[in-house]
DNA sequence: GATTCATTCAACCATATGGTTGAATGAATT
DNA sequence: AATTCATTCAACCATATGGTTGAATGAATC
């Protein structure tokens, strides 16, 4: 999936991770959001922005203000590709493995 | 941890990612690695200080040449993230189901 | 010792990022 | 209708990022 990238780079920074385990309790405005950060409000607008685009934030405007909701999903992406690598570390561990059976079985031959 | 940081920063490029798996399969030379890459050796060089800085990877100066090997062990940050957020997310479960209970113990009531 | 080879360092460039402030939009309140 | 409130848009700024090219370093080879 492409948008990993977009995933990762969202949740690199500390601020947005911090907003994500926040609105695990819960949707909120963008004022409830911002409030405990030392950051201008535009800033943690911007912040809400990227989340979105990145797909872990949804937003649904309620009149004036707009109730942010986390939305788990592309979570799921780095998990994928975590397991991926998993994978093949283990399909490598396999080939090291045989290798080294070959190296015993084949010892006098080599 | 603090690393999470770098580590998501690091992974979040895709020709990074691409190096990570590569290196699976086990060491290589600086050249190696930049070789299947359509950009320039130094910018893979780059790639790799960022990697390294992470701890994404090891670095054996052998001679003229630097054997590149993959370390597995920052992901585990990564992982321990995820998993606190699913904590948070179960949890938060919990809560929304305590609440209907109570709804429905005390409909009455409200 | 001169040359070649593997790699990094340094400088530069364009664009992205994370922040700011001030103005604009648009809904709610008076 | 005027004002206030929630939010974004726009412009700007400093720094980071991902790339380039050319020079420097330092080991291997001739």
């Amino acid at each position: 999936m492409d948008n990993l990238n977009a995933v990762l780079a969202a949740i690199a920074d500390p601020s947005r991770r911090e907003i994500i385990l926040r609105l695990v309790e819960g949707p909120a405005r963008v004022t409830e959001i911002a409030e405990p950060f030392d950051m201008s409000l535009n800033a943690v607008s911007k912040h809400l922005k990227v989340l979105e685009v990145a797909g872990l934030v949804h937003r649904e405007k309620q009149g004036r203000e707009h109730l942010i909701a986390v939305r788990p999903e592309p979570l799921r992406l780095v998990k994928t590709w975590l397991h991926e690598y998993e994978k093949f570390w283990s399909e490598h561990l396999d080939k090291v493995e045989k290798h080294f059976k070959n190296k015993k079985k084949g010892r006098k031959k080599l």
